[in-house]
DNA sequence: CTGTTAGCGCCTTCAA
DNA sequence: TTGAAGGCGCTAACAG
């Protein structure tokens, strides 16, 4: 029962290969090799011969050594934030499903450590190309060198104002959605609408976020509060972002209205509110930023800035294949638009619906 | 600009080999192999100079060509059910730690489409190894069949009642958790306790979970209410069981108890108990499996079954590891408990808390 | 329609 | 300490 050590490093199991397919079917290898691909051209007969005996011994190819003569795996890699996100355990649900369809399978990296050369997996030919969506960081050291040439990538998702990228980018753009919660809060008589940020970044006036609304506010003659509660890139935030908050709100009081960076944060908050028996939204508005399914199904449900995933998925896996097809094609771009959808964590909500 | 066409099917890009960085420092391609890996014997003039280069020529090894020489590739597949769901995604995130921290990549795999030959992958020499959790369907065939070799598996979740397997196991046992649940809603007053399920198959006598229900309720002189709502293998079921539950509520009346196959379908359920401005836990009291971190940011917190995660993932990998040493070593197991945690939807919570 | 030749980039083995 | 030979399993290109 023991395997015959035949070749060094045969793996233990199956691993049949060409040639022994081939001498079964008393055929050259590179018939057979034909013969299990599209059909090209080859006799009926010894076709037929050749996929019964390659199912009897059950052979399956060697990806790697195709790999090493193809040059391609039909592997991608997928870059996201950390996927103990919901948001970004969604979009990976998501282009699990495009990747799949296309047959094409999904390398998952780093969604935690956020410093790593994703390139170099492409240079390894470990992938044919990479889709980065939120990940700045992974993506920079490539957009800012000066090689003339860029592996297949794509970068998706609310756009870095720091870099102009030579990538191909789709860029979701919040503002719209900012712009109409800020105003829906101040619509129905909030005089003290919040943003609460995670961390410094965050709150930094290049980032987009922050920037719309201290812009917006400030158009409408409001004062501006933002409330960042510095919890580094740690990835666990809820508790730290229920506790702090209700740390802040002790000391500061209460904004009447909420606007945070994210829906994981606006869970969070939702806590912290309760925790202090305030009510959504009869004492505090409030808004996340993503768009979850889980939103939906706290009480009262709560309003989000809906980023439009499925579209956003979709497209940057179709960017890849045609960069995949033509290197030097003309970089590809788009927009998507993020908008605010009213559900009863918002006063507004009322009007609408009835 | 536009890359030499110097070998057929060389990538565009960078692509540099062992060969090109030793003809630049003047060795032999042997040399610059040995060089790059674990030192062995190279001389340190030699060595340092090969790394310059290399560097300097950003040279990265084609994991393609080491694959095949070597017989692995430092990858491994991941298969779960769906990550759209969060515990699976939970579990993504965990095993991530557990695979970078060993320098290997995870090749994530078929959370949606069930039936699919994992092992094929192992025999492609794409992965060296597979985890598969609560993926029964994907390592079926596999298990049942009589091959006297199975590549590298280790399958963790909730046990399959219908089949003994060969693979590497790590169990889940929720049966304390359920009977703790159930005692707890009993124990306070719960007069009609419901089990509420998604599907046939998750109301079967074969599942460990109505299993324990029944006899728990049977035990305590109980009757039995499984309210099995026949949404199918849907992947996006909470809009579903929110709207059917309703519907059982309306045409049923309410259970005072109500335990629920998993988080996700608490989470429809509390809002639907919300719709029917039903009041948890004083009109029903509400138990979900899994221990996801959201349950504790509803409102009331709900109360769920905690399954070890970390602990479940920390061991698959070493399971895991251990297979590929010796395929032939004893066959691995281990059992982990899963227990109640209890929150505010238990009336038993305050009891505890006070 | 099928076989031959050559080589993808790397590593193991043996020789110097 | 380094070099040379050979092959992992497959496929492109060209013969026949």
């Amino acid at each position: 029962m023991i395997p015959t050590k035949s070749t060094r490093r045969r793996r233990s199991g199956a691993a049949v290969t060409l040639h022994e397919v081939a001498k079964l079917a008393g055929v050259h290898p590179m018939t057979v090799s034909r013969a299990l691909k599209g059909s090209e051209t080859v006799a009926e007969a010894t076709r037929e011969n050749i996929l019964r005996v390659a199912k009897e011994l059950n052979y399956t190819p060697n990806l790697a050594a195709r790999a090493l003569v193809m040059g391609r795996t039909e592997t991608i890699a997928v870059v996201t934030g950390p996927v103990s996100e919901h948001y970004y355990a969604h979009l990976l649900y998501l282009l699990e499903g495009e990747l799949t369809a296309s047959n094409y399978k999904m390398l998952f990296l780093r969604s935690r450590d956020i410093n790593q050369d994703l390139f170099s997996f492409v240079d390894a030919n470990a992938v044919d190309g990479v889709i980065a969506i939120d990940a700045y960081f992974n993506i920079r050291d490539i957009v800012q060198s000066q090689s003339t040439f860029i592996p297949p990538c794509v970068y998706a998702g609310v756009p870095h104002p720091s870099w102009s990228t030579s990538v191909d980018t789709i860029n979701i753009d919040l503002s719209e959605g900012i712009r109409e919660a800020i105003h829906a809060m101040l619509d129905s008589g909030c005089r003290r609408v919040a943003y609460l940020v995670s961390n410094h970044g965050m709150a930094s006036k290049t980032e987009i976020r922050p920037r719309v609304y201290e812009a917006t506010l400030e158009a409408a003659g409001h004062a501006r509060e933002l409330i960042n509660l510095d919890i580094g890139s740690n990835t666990y935030v809820h508790d730290l972002v229920r506790s702090r908050l209700v740390e802040y709100i002790r000391a500061h009081g209460c904004p009447d209205g909420l606007l945070c960076q994210n829906d994981e944060m606006a869970i969070a908050a939702y806590r912290a509110l309760r925790d202090l028996k305030l009510r959504v939204p009869d004492d505090v508005q409030l808004v996340g930023c993503d768009g979850l399914a889980y939103m939906e199904y706290f009480d009262p449900q709560l309003s989000t800035i809906v980023q439009p995933a499925e579209q956003m998925c979709a497209l940057a896996w179709q960017f890849l294949q045609q960069r995949m097809n033509d290197a030097y094609a003309p970089r590809q771009q788009a927009t998507l638009t993020a908008h605010l959808r009213v559900r009863p964590s918002l006063k507004a909500f009322n009007e609408t619906s009835t």
